[in-house]
RNA sequence: GGGCCGUUAGCUCAACUGGCAGAGCAACUGACUCUUAAUCAGUAGGUUCGCGGUUCGAUUCCGCGACGGCUCACCA
């Protein structure tokens, strides 16, 4: 709205013809809001009255009621209301002159004396305002906000600036982050960081983004996940390593899948997928107690329960969600496999082996029961190129996935460390991609030299941070644990 | 990618069966020195997502397109 605009130019010209600086350099606060509300949000009238406290704060208004010769302006300063009192008689004539020329959505300071109002308010007494910024836009409506989600995604801005809960999301989110560290600093971890941009996309399951570097003249690609430099580091002795970091795949788009998302990758040597299974458990009730204060939270309206994880192998969970009636033993029959993907309406590819129809058919029946924190173990070779099989059986391999809320928020496994069973597994990857699986995993050459070196019996995992952001903040979308998620651009 | 739904003032939403495009908040002018959805009086604000069609007349009906949401498929 232009003509919105043009008034508030005007504005921020009276502004400047009052004599104030339009854009000042800084502003010297004593306090934030939040630290005036918790120093004195419990002082009396009496009280502020008989020792009077004198604060400097800085903030956003978003809201005004003038009345003539004084007013209340309401401020917001990180996510802390606060309410400023302008009246004409305390004020130098040239401030009360700024008060009056203020909008909605300026940035201004304060410096004054605490009271509380006739109706109860912790308010400041302005002695000084100063100006700081000015907004040319205007704010979102101020019952309803912002919910239109497109706006609110585009122009998180603002979505941040009218949505208070938006900004609790993204400090879980850090705090959820900032306790991971923590803990797997505190058991010897060591940080790292490996390169984004791959010659191989490998590591995963995945399709990546393709780029290009010029000088060079050379392919690359986006990561689609950590692992393979990670391993590379065991191989060199840091035997408890970690990293954080983005991780991009080309693919669909949904309400748990955004084209860029955050993993927690860690591989820890000497130990096996049962080692990182109890790790895991502790991992999370710590987080989980440090963010939510307890160890139990609410998910879409189900309780979720951090206290017990279940743990079901891949088979057994078949056995018990599958609507048809199924032994474990029949499940390596393939006629029998694909028999109950055919009749439970699933799809599968025909043409893949018969761990890949396991592994749909799990997706079919499982899935979506797994509400409570489930470990599902033991899964089937081919989905599986970088894991360490399992020895009591030769079809599975060492492996869990945790899920949570109908979620998969974790994967893990021993890691395959035998390089002439690793080449294997990657030439039938290749045969894979052959049959037109574009998500099959490519040759790594230097992987496999780097396993030649020789690697130490390892356990690694990856942990989706976003997902775990979402089970932990209640949201249903995962654009809403994203600051900026991507979108179609505008025009 | 498939299906369903949506797009009207800065924001949140109306507009019956096709008949002058509206309200609240925000904005502007004025009144008001303890309000908190402040109140009172007045003013202004529109390419109804875009293009085409049907019609005397389209926000409304039809077609195509853009963007978004939900959902299914794929993936974590």
């Amino acid at each position: 709205m232009e003509e919105l605009e043009t008034i508030r130019v005007q504005k921020l010209q009276q502004i400047r013809d009052l004599g104030f600086d339009a854009y000042p350099t800084h502003y010297r606060y004593t306090h934030t809001a939040g630290a005036v509300v918790e120093q004195y949000g419990a002082r009396t009238a009496e009280e502020l009255e008989a020792e009077p406290i004198t604060v400097r704060v800085a903030g956003r208004i978003m809201a005004s009621r003038p009345f003539g010769k004084a007013g209340f302006l309401g401020i917001t300063d990180g996510g802390q209301k606060l309410q400023i009192y302008a009246k004409k008689d305390k004020l130098p004539e040239r401030e009360f002159q700024l008060y009056q020329s203020l909008d909605l959505g300026d940035m201004i300071g304060c410096e004054g004396t605490l009271f509380r109002t006739r109706t109860g308010e912790l308010t400041i007494q302005a002695k000084e305002l100063s100006f700081l910024a000015k907004s040319f836009l205007p704010l979102p409506e101020k019952w309803h906000g912002l919910t239109d989600v497109e706006i609110r995604y585009r122009r998180r801005y603002v979505d941040l600036i009218v949505n208070p809960e938006v900004r609790d999301v993204f400090v879980k989110r850090s705090l959820i982050i900032r306790e991971i560290r923590r803990f797997l600093d505190d058991a010897g971890y060591f940080e790292v960081e490996t390169p984004v941009l791959h010659t191989i996309a490998g590591g995963a399951l995945a399709k990546p983004f393709r780029t290009h570097h010029n000088a060079l003249d050379m392919p690359l690609y986006l990561r689609i996940a950590l692992e393979l430099h990670l391993k590379r580091l065991i191989v060199g002795g840091l035997n408890r390593v970690y990293e954080l970091g983005r991780i991009f795949r080309n693919e669909g788009i949904s309400w748990k899948h955004n084209p860029e998302f955050t993993m927690l990758e860690f591989y820890q040597a000497y130990s096996n997928y049962e080692d990182l299974m109890d790790m895991t458990e502790e991992l999370l009730r710590r987080v989980v107690t440090k963010v939510n204060g307890s160890l139990t939270i609410t998910y879409d309206g189900q309780e979720i329960d951090f206290s017990k994880f279940t743990r079901l192998s891949m088979r057994g969970a078949i056995v018990k969600f599958c609507p048809e009636p199924v032994s474990e033993e029949e499940l390596r029959d393939r006629a029998k496999v694909e028999g109950l993907l055919k009749k439970l309406h699933a799809e599968y590819d025909p043409k893949a082996p018969v761990g890949n129809l396991v592994g749909s058919l799990f997706d079919a029946v499982a899935e979506k029961h797994l509400v409570q924190p489930t470990f599902i173990f033991d899964h089937p070779i081919e989905l599986s190129p970088l894991s360490k099989i399992k020895l009591s059986d030769p079809s599975l391999v060492e492996r869990f996935e945790l899920y949570i809320g109908g979620m998969e928020v974790a994967n893990a496994y021993s890691e395959l460390n035998d390089p002439v069973d690793q080449r294997g597994r990657f030439e039938s990857q290749l045969q894979a991609k052959e049959r037109g699986d574009e998500e099959a995993h490519a040759m790594d050459e230097d992987y496999i030299r780097a396993l030649s070196y020789g690697m130490p019996p390892t356990a690694g995992e990856g942990i989706g941070i976003d997902r775990l952001t979402m089970l932990l903040t209640d949201s249903k979308s995962i654009r809403d644990v994203i600051l900026f998620p991507l979108m179609r651009s505008e025009d």
